[in-house]
DNA sequence: CCTTATAGAATTATAGATAATTTATGATTC
DNA sequence: GAATCATAAATTATCTATAATTCTATAAGG
């Protein structure tokens, strides 16, 4: 009856470690043992495997068979790659739903950047990101499409956690501005050509690693 | 020890179960009942489900909690969207393999070109075209987005078969060989121009139905 | 001192059993 | 005769148990 029950276990074990991997509490690599997952969650280990095989295919974890699974890795070359693959999904997606967009979509697409930039933490601004990106891009009403950009920028938003742990500067956000200018226009191009640099621009931050040393961390920041 | 051996149930069920499904042996909407496919293969039904997600998540399957997974249905619409995500997803992948690409490969490509144009039956002439696309974008080493080709690529190989279930008629492929032409000559822009519009190219033909009456079905042809 | 076996513990993968939910069937009423 | 409700069968989702594999720590041998 209640919303609780229309979803399976499995699904909502699978959520709440995607959110971990995401926000960085689980670290790449580390490994997820069925057995504790499952006391953990007061389940058997039957539907944690269901979820290990989700987060697999969001690209969240990595298994090999009969060694467990591992929270997945990245290194710079993912972050680029991710971004490319943003980039031409998310233009794809804007140009189809352009002609669907009303000016209370677009209201509230300001909103959410309002909202982005009045963001005291990465966590609050993320979600106000990809509240913009969603509200913009919906209306192409390609079900596919979107889902696909959606597990891409879960993967962002592990760079982005993970880059900028701890501090968290604000930033106005000129891009949002400028596409959602364009869209109001009705200059649908200009829009998709923004959106497209706006989704490959990496940001880039040194990091002091446990050591002492210092490294560069790259992240999506859009 | 042996290859078998390096792979689990699950992962076998779901691949066996997914060429079904592309083939078109098993028909949209349905029933896949964890027991009997778990009966059939002499498994018990937990790797079945595991197939089933994996299924899922490649867009064959369709899941409703406690009501059971069904073999995904389809409409033009998704083979419009599946040709639009191939078209943009191809031409990354191709702008990023083009400088990695040998003579050797393209040589390889033209083989399988010659493949295709001979092939008898729609089964060899998907087997031939998706080695042609292979072979020209896998240079590109991003890992995940052949991933999501791959699976963009299965999609359109059930729609094709699913319009073509018994004739086939010869073609010969000229947009392959234009593709080729251009990267031979380095004109990487043009040989992504072509494939995008390769791809996006949607065949049409009148099927008739068990009613007698006819109705137009449509598959990606590329 | 380092390498290589080996026994034990931990962990994964699968099977079998149970509870809960949905679908199908048939009787009953309007 | 159609619709509705109750009951039975089938099916899904989960848990508990077992077998097989991998990891870990310790000891024997070079």
């Amino acid at each position: 009856m209640t919303a609780a029950n229309e979803d399976t276990i499995a699904n909502r074990i699978s959520r709440i470690l995607a959110d971990r991997i995401v926000t960085g509490q689980l670290e790449p690599g580390a490994k997820l043992r069925q057995d504790h997952v499952a006391e953990e969650f007061g389940a058997s280990h039957v539907p944690v495997r269901e979820a290990f095989r989700k987060l697999e295919a969001q690209g969240l974890a990595v298994s090999e068979p009969r060694r467990g699974v591992r929270v997945a890795s990245f290194d710079l070359a993912e972050v680029r790659e991710v971004a490319l693959m943003r980039a031409e999904l998310e233009g794809l997606a804007l140009r189809q739903a352009a002609p669907h967009l009303t000016s209370s979509i677009l209201e509230e697409a300001e909103q959410a950047t309002v909202a982005g930039d009045n963001s005291r933490d990465v966590r609050s601004w993320e979600e106000a990101n990809r509240r913009f990106h969603r509200l913009i891009l919906t209306p192409c009403a390609m079900p596919r499409l979107l889902a696909a950009i959606d597990d891409l920028h879960s993967v962002s938003a592990r760079f982005l956690f993970s880059a900028w742990r701890s501090e968290w500067e604000v930033r106005t956000d000129h891009d949002h501005r400028a596409i959602l200018g364009f869209l109001r226009q009705g200059n649908i191009e200009n829009a998709v050509a923004v959106l497209e640099r706006h989704v490959q621009w990496i940001g880039q931050k040194p990091v002091k690693s446990p050591t002492g040393s210092t490294r560069d961390v790259f992240a999506i920041v859009g």
